[in-house]
RNA sequence: CGCGGGGUGGAGCAGCUCGGUAGCUCGUCAGGCUCAUAACCUGAAGGUCGCAGGUUCAAGUCCUGCCCCCGCAA
């Protein structure tokens, strides 16, 4: 088949390596510009031109559809259109060129989390199934008709890294099963039925705890958080005020004590970390980065005795 | 040349302003105590204080250059 593969991310590649490397197809992948990114703002291409680069894959990078763009893809004249973590809104008129439109891998049971987040918001919500779907690209987002979908169950235990790493190749599954769909001539979608929700896209700051939740709460954004950007909090009483610290891993010491104070230190556990009071039940850190300084155990952190029992965030 | 923090025994930190025997907590090892609840006590091993120059009688500490790590912002 003749593809036009839109993408950008990581997890992008991916989806475009399996397409690659199954002979029949040929691919023509659309990407973004490269952006600044970290420290030093070195522009970074997106790991998908990187890929089609080293593999020969002919590819257009651009921050727009401009008439020369659209006139390329035409030209290429493809069967189908993906998209899999793209970045941007593609216009009607590009994701109504290919024979059999295009059609998108997307993290959710749709019409549930439409938007850019799914993984991360299915887990704040703490969810306990969420799954893939793939479905033909309207021009509103997220809301075309259902081609395959398929459900997955959320462990306890799940945060996004584990959860993504369950749903990429359960939507390499669906990816091949959609294509296979249209080989065989099946091109009907269902409409998406039930009450949709979003997931839009989130600032790093969704990331700030506020201890006046519940615990629980506070440990589904820890694992809604986890890949990017992380949990912090910032200390507001103790040696270290003032400075932010990273959570990079935590759980829930318990679920349902009443604390006068939160965001509070309340006592230390031998060889695991410390333990925060929350509005309702208590967090056990296990693991942080404080600022300017590498990960590192919470109990390794405390013999520093920069924080200590009492100290408050 | 975006802003900022940092590199000190195996781990986490202090010491640097005001140069003068390498300190604290943990871990390790040896021994003691026996129910302390981050158990406690005694002792031991373990460090070219990121690298290279410079100033000085003397540099972890002051000066210069370099390497590496990280937070923020984008």
């Amino acid at each position: 088949m003749k593809i036009l593969f839109f993408g950008t991310a990581q997890v992008s590649k991916i989806y475009l390596e399996v397409l690659h490397n199954t002979n029949t197809n040929e691919i023509f992948v659309v990407t973004i510009p490269d952006k600044p990114v970290l420290r030093g703002q070195k522009l970074t291409p997106p790991s998908v031109k990187t890929y089609s680069l080293e593999n020969n894959i002919k590819f257009i990078q651009s921050g727009n559809f401009a008439p020369e763009v659209i006139k390329k893809l035409r030209n290429f004249n493809a069967d189908v259109g993906i998209v899999v973590a793209y970045g941007k809104i593609i216009p009607e008129i590009v994701f109504n060129l290919p024979k059999y439109k295009t059609f998108n891998i997307h993290f959710s049971l749709l019409p549930k989390y439409r938007g850019a987040a799914p993984v991360q918001y299915a887990l704040f919500n703490g969810e306990i199934e969420t799954g893939v779907t793939s479905f033909y690209i309207e021009k509103e987002l997220d809301t075309g008709d259902i081609l395959i979908q398929k459900k997955l169950f959320i462990e306890k235990k799940d945060n996004s890294g584990t959860l993504l790493n369950k749903l990429i190749p359960l939507g390499i599954e669906t990816m091949n099963e959609t294509l296979e769909l249209f080989r065989l001539g099946k091109l009907a979608g269902k409409p998406q039925v039930g009450e949709p929700t979003f997931s839009p896209s989130f600032k790093k700051e969704k990331g700030h705890l506020d201890w006046g939740k519940k615990a629980v709460d506070i440990y589904n954004q820890f694992r809604g958080l986890y890949l990017w950007p992380g949990i912090y909090s910032v200390v507001s009483k103790g040696t270290l005020k003032g400075k932010r610290i990273k959570f990079i891993n935590i759980e829930i010491f318990d679920i349902d004590s009443e604390n006068k104070d939160f965001g509070v230190i309340l006592f230390i556990e031998k060889n695991k970390g410390f333990v925060v009071s929350c509005l309702k039940g208590k967090i056990l850190v296990s693991k942080v980065q404080p600022e300017s300084r590498h990960v590192m155990s919470a109990w390794s952190f405390i013999q520093g005795g920069q924080l200590v029992v009492g100290d408050k965030f």
